[in-house]
DNA sequence: TCCTACGTTGGACTTTGTCTAAGTCAAATG
DNA sequence: CATTTGACTTAGACAAAGTCCAACGTAGGA
């Protein structure tokens, strides 16, 4: 992610201190923030740094490919910095907590031609379901 | 799920109305409505059903597991009453269309312990991600 | 340095869903 | 069959997350 800000430049962004600050927050190894929580980071930073900017930012890296938009349910959408390496998410079914994880096996390869409906199938996203261990204590 | 009713009252729900029309309204063929268009539904056939009570009643079919719950998005939650037979779903990226799909393969079986940290893994859910026929086109 | 298109802002708005207090009714009971 | 009671329903207020917009600001090219 270090060079996150170069790749972005070569991409013909306009370099803003906005964006700049979004950048870093996701540089750092907090994984899986809500944008909330990237734009609270953000404002220790930035202090007059806008939600609007924060989700418009974090819209673009999601399209540029740079960031993986993670919907585990109805609650905000997490942001997972981790794009350039394929992986899959294990989600505790009570407090939200996420890990990424790699599961062997190629779901792609495991989706018959009959079964796509004429879909041009581009992606996969396996989620895992449980309990974290704080929560299967409770 | 023609006896879902028959299974309801054997689970000790008190039987009204409002309960009966959205099971009626899960029980056509149109799997993966959202909560609005049920309620749109049953408002045909009982005019003064509230939302409040769909929203209820989708609830306990759901903690029932009559009925899954299916968060593809940040748009609404998706019913499936096709909830005895596994399987998994493929989604428009760009319509929300979606299609029940059986891959092959055991997905649960592919996460060694050492990537569950500690979870107790009790669901996977795989969503396959394109562009339908229609969507694809333009 | 100046221009201008791209980026930012704050606040209003939308969508989905939850909560609550008051009223209603299914079904157990006598 | 009438009574009773707590489970169900209702309307509407509320909340969370995100989108939209028009006015303003500024990065970077000329």
């Amino acid at each position: 992610m270090s060079d996150l800000l170069e790749r972005l430049r070569g991409r013909g962004w306009r370099m803003t201190a906005q964006r700049r600050v979004v950048a870093e927050v996701l540089d750092g190894e907090h994984v899986h923030m809500t944008a909330d929580e990237v734009h609270a980071r953000a404002v220790t930073k930035l202090p007059e740094i806008s939600r609007a900017t924060v989700y418009n930012t974090l819209g673009e890296l999601v399209t540029l490919g740079e960031v993986i938009e993670v919907t585990t349910d109805r609650r905000a959408k997490r942001y997972d910095p981790n794009a350039h390496r394929p992986h899959h998410h294990l989600v505790c079914a009570r407090c939200g907590a996420i890990r990424d994880v790699h599961p062997t096996g190629n779901p792609l390869a495991d989706l018959p031609d009959a079964e796509r409906f004429g879909f041009t199938v581009s992606d996969v996203e396996v989620t895992y379901r449980g309990l974290c261990p704080d929560c299967a204590g409770i």
